[in-house]
DNA sequence: CTTGCATCACTTACGACGTAAGACTATCAT
DNA sequence: ATGATAGTCTTACGTCGTAAGTGATGCAAG
């Protein structure tokens, strides 16, 4: 009786909202502790609420990689080079994990393959194939560079966990790894830049490669020793 | 009164013995799906007994990326190219990866900088150093391929978690990614192959451009774009 | 306007999780 | 015999994702 209650009363809540209070809430805590409760409780609801606007909590992660991979990617520059457009695609994706660092953990976790995503890789691959790569080896490229970008991420996250003290202590008796690490730390945007710029320079001598080896003939016979 | 308690019977349990059976178990369902208790059962033991052989569970998930690494990393073979050994030490890290399906996102949260693994790392970089890379570069060398195997695995298990059939639907009205799935599944393996063979490739074109600017010059000028 | 219904919100509840605190017991050095 | 130590179990707390059911709101059809 007595106890006016108000519940149920409609709080105008969209999808939209809840998508953008979780980017926040992963931003500023991680992702790692993000749940259902303290999400509903950002938004001044109760849990079970948010279950009418995601399909479960693994949706709402795959909603905010997309989300975070919209706002990032964007079409390759008409008339670039296929360097230029590999490399702005990976400081796209370096971007927008910068941006949210918190959610990082989840480009490791969620494949990513939304409608979206597939249109920006297919305008990738045709600038790619256009400049002479097979459809495979420009998947290749393009997959190679983003998994370089996220590891690479996910790594320097890992080793920022670490005392860099820890390490350089654990390098005495070590000279070359301890002259390695001398010259200051080792930040992400050096690792990507390296990675990237390496990836691209590989696959110019296999383009290259390929070209003077028109129609299909043998795999590169021993090449790296996997198999 | 009554009861006859068993309880605090010495069961023998070693640390050994928790790691190897949470490997065994992480390999089975994954460990996201690793707990406390279900290891402790698996044990014959309940789940506070576990805190005597491990500090906490990251502790755990530690150890679980140590025991891997241990166990997959070798020694560079001596009197082999650098190339030969970058591409060896790519396939170990992969073999490791493979054999412990289930561990994989560890290796993405975990640094894994511990005294085994450094010195594994100490001699791939006295090859490179050799070889007549400058530490710095070396460093970014070795994490790149580690990153990009790591990651390759990662991606492809996310890829394998969606079903095929709905990447080739929604890539309908992509002509070029169609084609470059057309030719059957791009395994893990060939994701690593081409990478590490671009990485290599790449590497080898950095290595000689430094050695023909010997001494203290300016950054590559616009490499590619990432700053 | 009334009636019905889909939508949004809340409540309660369950089983699982990591682990702090403490009690018991077996083993071994003194 | 006497402790000390280390291995084990019990209990408990707070948190998590979410299934199931209840109630209120606002809109559409009669």
């Amino acid at each position: 009786m007595g106890k006016a209650r108000v519940q149920g009363r409609h709080a105008g809540l969209t999808r939209g909202h809840v998508l953008e209070a979780a980017v926040r809430l992963a931003d500023r805590d991680g992702v790692a502790s993000l749940s259902m409760r303290k999400l509903a409780a950002e938004l001044g609801v109760e849990a079970m609420t948010l279950y009418h606007h995601v399909r479960n909590k693994q949706g709402l992660e795959d909603a905010i990689v997309e989300h975070v991979l919209a706002e990032s990617l964007r079409p390759p520059r008409a008339g670039a080079s296929w360097q230029e457009v590999v490399a702005a695609h990976a400081d796209e994706l370096h971007r927008g994990l910068n941006r949210h660092p918190g959610a990082v953990i989840l480009f490791a976790t969620r494949p990513a393959v939304t409608p979206a995503t597939l249109v920006v890789l297919e305008s990738l691959l045709r600038v790619l194939r256009d400049a002479g790569f097979a459809p495979r080896t420009a998947l290749h490229l393009i997959y190679a560079v983003a998994s370089a970008v996220v590891g690479q991420h996910l790594a320097a996250d890992g080793a920022a966990a670490t005392p860099p003290d820890a390490v350089l202590i654990a390098a005495d008796g070590l000279p070359v790894v301890a002259a390695a690490l001398a010259d200051g730390p080792v930040t992400v945007e050096s690792r990507i830049e390296v990675t990237v710029t390496a990836l691209i320079a590989g696959f110019e001598t296999i383009l290259a490669r390929d070209e003077n080896r028109p129609r299909g003939m043998d795999p590169p016979a021993r090449g790296t020793g996997l198999e």
